[in-house]
DNA sequence: CCAAAAGTTAAACACTTGTTTGAAACATAC
DNA sequence: GTATGTTTCAAACAAGTGTTTAACTTTTGG
């Protein structure tokens, strides 16, 4: 039981900048114990299996970022009695940015396998994730219909992860955009300020009362 | 040079499969031969490497969408002088619906193969679509202009990928919350309603003219 | 201080991967 | 019909995979 021993750690901070930039399948045992310079069986002996092991780097990042959605979240529950969609949306930046403080471009990564794990084989991740931290969803989905609370369950439920798309995908990108922005407007962008173009974008989605309709092709009357 | 000869197709269907189930890494070219019932070899013969393999897998569908949505942007082009943010979103309603015609769940599996390459290693795939079909988008984003023409190409920008992600992120996964929909408000839906709820959704993010501002956390005056 | 537990290590294991090979089967053209 | 080019096939290849083993070192608790 000694805690001196950092070689997980190690494991872990070279697993999940491997896994973010090259995929789980795509990333191999061996280059991550080799970038972590530790021998090729611990990760094996300290978390068991490869599986196990993208589970804990996943689970590493969830536990920073709805801990601190949970602040952010009851803060807002207890300060306002009435709350906009923007706000609410807004308790999601504090937790994301944190992450950069605690590792160099963490929310990048973060997102990254985010997005990866999204499109994981079979979705086990997604089934992981949504097991463990139901409950912050569950809170956050309930902030909303405070906010706006004549949407209909099932069209909040769509909004939201329709939502949640376009968050895991620019940011999980970013960089590639980031790339594009500074290239072709001369703009160089933060993870924040791509935050901040973002919600407003997202908030008036969401707070559009357009019925879904059926959509006119061009041809049509 | 016999054209009798269809184990290229017969390749192709089974991969585009097998890739859009359970991603492109996790997919073993034993496994699609299998299931085409052609020899392992065949890949290699007809497509060179299984990264050619992968690249024509993507092109198939990308040449049918792209062709049918050159027309609907061409027809709303030479029928409206003024066009909306829901009629540009529109022309991608028809190529997406058509190709559940061509062959059955086309769509669905066409969109769950844009959410791996998107995700895919070094985006290669994703470098490979923009070289091939830039042309598309850059005529997407004319008609966008023209419907929108007050937002500065930066905020254009943004906003396009915001929206991609919300496409792009919410039909690769459609079938994980077709399920949810169904069993927790008894609605199924079709891919034609998401998307049907999808663009006002979007349309509204469009078209919003906040600017982009600093987010107030919970905790701040 | 020393036995037991925890951690590390190099080597091997069993298996799967994409690709190549060279012969066989087929098609086409002269 | 034979010659030519194309396509298929079973087999093998070299390389890489996650995991296990068993010997070794280090740390820990009595």
């Amino acid at each position: 039981m000694s805690n001196k021993s950092q070689t997980k750690a190690k494991v872990l901070d070279a697993a999940e900048l491997l896994f973010a930039e090259h995929g789980f399948a795509e990333t191999s045992l061996r280059e991550i114990t080799a970038r972590a310079e530790v021998n090729l069986a611990s990760v094996n002996y300290h978390f068991g299996s490869k599986k196990s092991l993208i589970e804990a780097v996943f689970d590493r990042f969830m536990e920073s970022f709805t801990n601190q959605l949970i602040t952010e979240m009851a803060e807002l529950d207890k300060n306002s009695e009435q709350v906009t969609v923007n706000q609410v949306l807004g308790t999601l930046v504090k937790p994301l940015i944190y992450i950069d403080e605690i590792r160099p471009n963490g929310s990048s990564v973060f997102m990254k396998l985010l997005g990866r794990a999204y499109a994981e084989t079979q979705g086990h991740i997604r089934r992981f994730a949504m097991e463990r931290y139901s409950h912050v969803l569950a809170r956050f989905t309930r902030l909303l219909h405070k906010a706006s609370p004549s949407l209909s369950p099932a069209e909040m439920f769509w909004r939201l992860h329709f939502m949640l798309g376009s968050f895991i995908f620019t940011l999980a990108g970013h960089e590639a955009l980031q790339e594009i922005s500074e290239s072709d407007f001369n703009q160089a962008v933060t993870v924040e300020q791509i935050i901040n173009r973002l919600i407003p974008f997202l908030s008036a989605g969401f707070d559009s009362n357009e019925a879904p309709a059926k959509i006119m092709s061009a041809g049509e009357a």
